[in-house]
DNA sequence: GTCTATACGATGATAGAC
DNA sequence: GTCTATCATCGTATAGAC
């Protein structure tokens, strides 16, 4: 048993249990006792209940944003290179895609898209202002994009309907299983593939959409 | 002082410090100071913390879903008479117009829609359950009447596509103001009526979409 | 440097005496 | 209705074993 084994061992179990029942629903002694760790070595590794929670958002997200980002600056040197425009459709793409890809990527990443979709909906929490850290730059560059996509959508107006579009998402992120109600004849196994090209067919029709 | 003032004013202050820290991260002690109650007196008057949180979703809800339940009624019933189906448009604003109606009738009704918001993005807590209860059987009815609206949908596209309308409505309903990025020159100031229209106009794009 | 055992002070929800 | 006591549990700190 090595040092990065016990951190990581608390890592994962606080992730699961922060994305499972909230931050502050979750004990240190219910981490450490799944962790198989001391209670006193959230502590020793991280200093405190709060920077265990930033090193778990840390950890994912800063990989996950470098993914966006890429394919994002990919996408726009394309599109300029041929002197057009990026479709709505694409910008999105290459926010969602990553997103919904990690969670199938398995090891305990699903509890951590679970935890992001939760954290979206703490406007004044504490994890909301360690997540806001990390997604702010690239945040500005995604309304930008869309901006430069949707040249007939007002700012206003984008503004609203990036809002609309990230509570989709992050209600997508934090209800993977156990919807509340599903009926009998509904199925809800699919690939990343289908759930992302369905996400985007509804976010960028409303996205796109005029007002008559 | 009679006992419903105090009983009133549990309920005002538990009911605006549940929305904005949420159910664990208050205390009775919080909610007693800013009620100018005794400590006791929330176990006297509703049994538990989670038997005042049901108090609190219970007094609002009820109100609210007999209006939604009565808008789609009409509506129902008026296309019936007509020979017609109703439009998606339409079976929506049943819902969400009465929504976002509420959140500006004052009296502390601001708080509540937020409550409902952060609710809805805690799938396995206490509060969701309390929630459920209430919500089923106009739930059912909706989508009932979405798949009704939208002959070309199959159920399974329209379950998802009602999962990211829900979505997007509480992530409105939770985050009326403190948006985390607002650029300068975007105004968040918006009527009722503003505010449900830009909303379906995403809403139902999203909801209409047939896949190309 | 890693990890454990244990204790501390604060605060949690609740219940019984009044 | 209120006051006070109770008891569990919280996050954190420390002292020392490996």
């Amino acid at each position: 048993m090595s040092q990065t084994d016990t951190k990581q061992r608390i890592l994962d179990a606080a992730e699961h249990l922060f994305a499972r029942d909230g931050y502050h629903a979750t004990s240190l002694r219910s981490i450490t006792t799944e962790a198989e760790a001391n209670l006193a070595a959230v502590n020793y590794h991280f200093g405190s209940k709060e920077s265990l929670l930033e090193a778990i958002i840390d950890r994912r997200l800063r990989p996950l944003n470098q993914i966006r980002q890429g394919q994002l600056d990919a996408l726009l040197q394309k599109t300029e290179a041929a002197g057009t425009i990026p479709s709505c459709r694409d910008v999105l793409r290459t926010f969602v895609e990553p997103t919904l890809r990690l969670r199938k990527q398995g090891s305990g990443s699903e509890n951590f898209i679970a935890l992001i979709g939760r954290t979206l909906a703490e406007p004044q929490g504490i994890a909301m202002s360690i997540f806001m850290r990390n997604m702010e730059p690239l945040l500005a560059r995604l309304f930008q994009a869309l901006n430069l996509s949707l040249p007939g959508v007002s700012r206003q107006v984008l503004f609203w309907r990036v809002h609309f579009v990230f509570g989709s998402l992050s209600h997508v992120m934090r209800c993977h299983e156990r919807h509340s109600i599903v009926p009998e004849d509904v199925s809800i196994d699919m690939s990343v593939e289908e759930e992302v090209e369905l996400f985007l067919d509804f976010a960028v029709a409303g996205m796109e959409v005029k007002k008559q």
